[in-house]
DNA sequence: ACCTGAACACCGTTCAAGT
DNA sequence: ACCTGAACACCGTTCAAGT
């Protein structure tokens, strides 16, 4: 996949330092890939070669360590998010973004919860990241509902408590790809405006009596 | 709350065993009730007052545990599903098992992640309490399906996905109780039976030119 | 300026030794 | 038939000592 080194964020200036730096970012992509966000740092550090402290001073913690693996990701998630709205149908935009959201948090097993966390603490590493991302979709979602494309009473938290759910569900392994779609599709439906009151409960559609 | 003794389900005979059986139950209660379903179980034989190796004679995983924690929970949840589908409305009854069943598993938190497993995992100590209710869910569904008030793409397992993915989002902390229905809404709401190919996305509702 | 690894306080799980 | 706790192989986090 592509390289989890990207540069000049927060790259140490001292040659051993920065070439530390990298390695855990390799290792831990690789890692973190194979395990979870769960991964442990320990064995991160161990295969990376330095020492646990070492790894601690780069990434003081594991949400350091996921912002730094995911921060391009989530930047552009955010720009294409704010492109999106200078779309026509701003109803299929979101669901567009809703999609790439959870292509993006699919890349790590475990990942959801981390961002669920992040958008709560303005104290985790991870937070700046989410909440840009979180306020380019809440200008989307808010022009979606304005076109009467979204229900007005969904907000953006709602919004990505919904899609982060989708996206542990996801990690739990009982869905293969192909039946995800079911899942989004419900979600996406049940976003949408809903013209009069609830449907007052059909006993029965025409054409349907069934089988005896 | 209710005690999480039960009589009659697999309590030792000798009676030193017998009370120690009970304790564990008693103090994982209150241990998974505090801290969720990954509560420390060292902990809980320690506040017991019994060595680690009893505990795992008891309850020789974290699912027993747990299973020993909700079965009867469960049980009576599986009967309610059964009798609800004698109901008029299987729509309603549907939607009424839903909550109840959201009410259930948010009783310990993390507690959506051990049923995902366990309907996976037929080896799980959860697996029959779970596999059970599913099937209760299944039939319930399939009439709702058939009087066509869900929409028939959906499985049991896509709707226990779905309904265990609001609880893990519910866990997060980031919904309080009040705006967690919104949530709920969402997903029943997208379960319902869409009339017609997806809404041509009006391009705006009448009487909704919105201010300039 | 940066690296190292021992130290600390935890885990889950197993199992030989006891009563 | 049941209980016990040491032993093993792990964690995350901190920090004194090094270069």
């Amino acid at each position: 996949m592509s390289s989890p080194v990207h540069p000049g964020t927060d790259r140490p200036r001292r040659l051993d330092a920065r070439r530390n730096h990298d390695q855990i970012l390799v290792i831990a992509n690789a890692a973190i890939e194979q395990f979870g966000a769960e991964a442990s740092l320990r064995d991160i550090a161990r295969k990376a070669g330095i020492g646990l402290g070492t790894l601690y001073r780069h990434f003081p913690s594991r949400e350091a360590l996921i912002e730094a693996l995911m921060r391009e990701r989530l930047d552009t998630f955010s720009k294409r998010v704010r492109a999106a709205r200078s779309l026509a149908d701003p109803g299929a935009a979101l669901e567009a973004c809703i999609l790439e959201y959870l292509a993006g948090v699919m890349v790590y097993k475990g990942i959801a919860c981390s961002f669920m966390g992040a958008f709560q603490d303005p104290t985790s590493a991870l937070h700046a990241a989410c909440a840009a991302a979180q306020e380019q979709l809440d200008a989307l979602l808010r022009m979606a509902q304005a076109a009467g494309q979204v229900r007005p009473d969904v907000s953006v938290k709602d919004l990505l408590a919904l899609v982060n759910g989708l996206a542990w569900v996801f990690d739990q392994g009982t869905h293969a790809p192909e039946q995800r779609t079911i899942l989004v599709q419900v979600v996406i439906a049940g976003l949408r405006f809903q013209r009069g009151p609830s449907p007052p409960a059909p006993d029965r559609l025409p054409g349907s009596s069934h089988a005896t």
